[in-house]
DNA sequence: CCATGTGTATCAATACAACAATACACGTGG
DNA sequence: CCACGTGTATTGTTGTATTGATACACATGG
């Protein structure tokens, strides 16, 4: 893997870790990064983006802690192996699912109906 | 308007005047609060919500400045006279937009489908 | 007139994120 | 062997954000 597949945005109110943390969650049960995969390490990641090195560590080490990544002494963090493949499209939706009841409840608010935003959707989606 | 109508989660990573904001930016895009109509005081949103009166007063404000509200002296907040009518319904599917591309993003990234992602969202959408 | 209800200015307390600069322990690989 | 590359612990600083407590100015309305 690549420092630059990772997408940093450094104004966002989301903080840095967590940005890269969840990305991480996403791109493994997607199945983009595969078991044993070696990540980059915190150097290069912290170079690319031009942040703090401690920052990606500090991800690194949460993704560790929820089992995402594993430390290969000497080597870096790579993919847990209890990752062995991509899971079922049912568990990926389920981890759609708080940010699509948030958007259902918006567009509720906003008194919109179902059609129009299915129908961007659809286009954002790229189908 | 009355104070239950506003949904506060506070223990929410987005700060309480935040979510008030944007509460009532769809709100009144949505033509669910109609000009003129007067707010419940900050005091009363305080209370039922148990949160501190100064955190709806800065959303109250923020609210102002960005044209939503206005005040009237004595009285309180109004929803302002300039919003006369619901937006359209493009109008209100832009403010949408930013949450869509973002879910897009995540979808990609995990590597789902559109088809099952539109499918749940049409539940949820209540349709 | 004045008690009551508005919003809010002000100051303080707290928490958090990010950065900076080191230093360290460890394993790799030439 | 040993220079190099891993991640990380440590300490301190900075900036920012959020919330809270208090007191105040103002207009209403009986």
């Amino acid at each position: 893997m690549d420092a630059s597949l990772l997408t940093i945005q450094p104004n966002a109110p989301e903080p840095i870790y967590r940005q890269i943390v969840e990305q991480l969650r996403r791109l493994i049960a997607g199945g983009q990064l595969a078991a044993g995969e070696l990540l980059p390490s915190v150097r290069d990641v912290a170079g690319f983006h031009a942040i703090n090195p401690m920052t990606v560590s500090r991800a690194y080490g949460l993704a560790e802690t929820e089992g995402l990544l594993e430390r290969l002494r000497g080597k870096g963090m790579a993919v847990a192996a209890t990752r062995r493949a991509s899971q079922s499209e049912s568990q990926r939706l389920a981890l759609l699912e708080p940010q699509m009841l948030e958007l259902a409840r918006h567009a509720r608010e906003l008194e919109l109906p179902a059609e129009p935003v299915l129908r961007r959707l659809t286009r954002l989606l790229g189908d």
